[in-house]
DNA sequence: CAGTGGTCTAGACCACGGG
DNA sequence: CCGTGGTCTAGACCACTGG
């Protein structure tokens, strides 16, 4: 065997051996399976496990059951002033094949613990859009998305045809939506997310008050959960920033 | 075994179990033992290991070697306009024992890569301070300041009593640090952070650029890394905050 | 169908912590 | 000193994926 045998942590030494070997490899490539890794390591499979378990948790390698471990990517998700409270907006702008997908449409009342959110402006009827972020066909994210049916009446026929509310909210109701504020941490999802996410793993929790940026007024209420070995969150606040340079980031990125 | 055979994921249940049962527990207290959990739920070490293991990625259960598991709590940190960009100050506010301890302290130049932050105002010199964040003794981050000795002449002197560089600017030279802008993500630590979280485990990675609030000149760069099973970042950031706030949100928590 | 990762067993030795 | 969690072995069966 080739490792440290001063700390006898063989599992450790075989991540470290396997993770420098990925280095040179492509998003997506097969990485040795378990079996392979006894082979050339010469331990035992609960040990080649355990290296494999450890790359894991370190975002480089992903897991699949039934097909193997392949070579891992986070999509960036940036969040802040300079760019939209839109996830399909975000998603887009990192060139990646990460998509929104709308789940469930449905209508509610306001919850008493929203109210203040939405003070002094309250509207009687909420429209609730649930929709999953996916990645190569997994789901890696999942958001709840309340909009007042007084600033977008009839908002759900059009959510048909394109799954981001940011960008109905302003072709169709003349809306810009900014961020009044925005929560982010990292929290074991509940129950019913978890099983959308099929991890319990401790996960991105984001919870946002979204206004128009013309009038003021509270327009949409968000929460989402993500994994955090799919989705890499950065949070960046800059006084200096402002949600008009808005325009011109996204015109910069797409030329 | 009373766990669900349908799935056969004994250390799930198992976990479970544990979990509601630890809903009733103090922070700290003992919780059962490898050993404990094989007697209890009749199955080998391993599965049951593998499930205090599961409680330990929750961050409901903390473990350490050679002593036992017991009841984890992660410490509040909350980052944004209302709190002040400092460390010692933020933990305070959360009444627990967790405390900033003076590392090394030692002066540099000003790298390439970190003359656009202080620019105009490019210093030639920086103090650079490193501390350690620790909780019940144990290291729980790990943070580097550099701050411009053109700002705080003489500050080595001042960090023998006291590790709080915000307090120090504030009353030895009168300045009001507020943060100009924050990066928050979650990244694999490098070698050598990870030796000292005494883990690889993806961590909160913080960076931000502290300024005076009355000139606006920079006087501080920080990066920190902080355990995510330690300590419970969260960033909130709302339009209407203002750190003009700040007073009154730190009279309120200490009466 | 063969290969993959997910789970589980029944042992073992070790380093560490606290009494 | 004994109990703790950390590591490791050598097997086993299973569910799932893909050709």
């Amino acid at each position: 065997m080739v490792h440290d045998r001063l700390v006898s942590e063989t599992y450790l030494s075989v991540a470290n051996a396997l993770e420098s070997r990925i280095q040179d490899l492509d998003v997506g490539d097969r990485v040795p399976s378990e079996h392979d890794v006894v082979r050339e390591f010469e331990i035992s499979r609960p040990t080649a496990r355990a290296a494999l378990q450890e790359l894991e948790r370190r975002f480089v390698v992903r897991r699949v059951k039934g097909s193997g471990t392949f070579v891992n990517e986070r999509i960036p998700y940036p969040i802040g002033n300079r760019f939209p409270p839109s996830a399909s907006r975000t998603l887009g702008l990192s060139g990646r094949t990460a998509t929104m997908r709308l789940v469930t449409v449905s209508e509610t009342s306001l919850e008493p613990c929203e109210l203040d959110a939405f003070s002094p402006d309250r509207p009687q009827r909420l429209c609730v859009i649930g929709r999953a972020m996916e990645v190569d066909g997994d789901v890696v994210g999942f958001g709840i998305s309340k909009v007042s049916n007084a600033m977008a009446p009839g908002l759900r026929r059009h959510l048909d045809d394109i799954a981001s509310i940011w960008r109905i909210l302003s072709s169709q109701y003349g809306i810009t939506l900014i961020r009044r504020s925005i929560d982010v941490s990292i929290d074991t999802p509940p129950d019913h997310v978890a099983r959308i996410l099929d991890t319990r793993e401790p996960s991105w929790h984001l919870r946002s008050v979204n206004v128009d940026a013309t009038t003021g007024a509270v327009v949409e209420l968000g929460e989402s959960w993500i994994r955090t070995d799919r989705v890499a969150v950065s949070v960046h606040f800059d006084r200096d920033d402002r949600p008009s340079d808005l325009d011109d980031e996204l015109h910069e990125r797409s030329t």
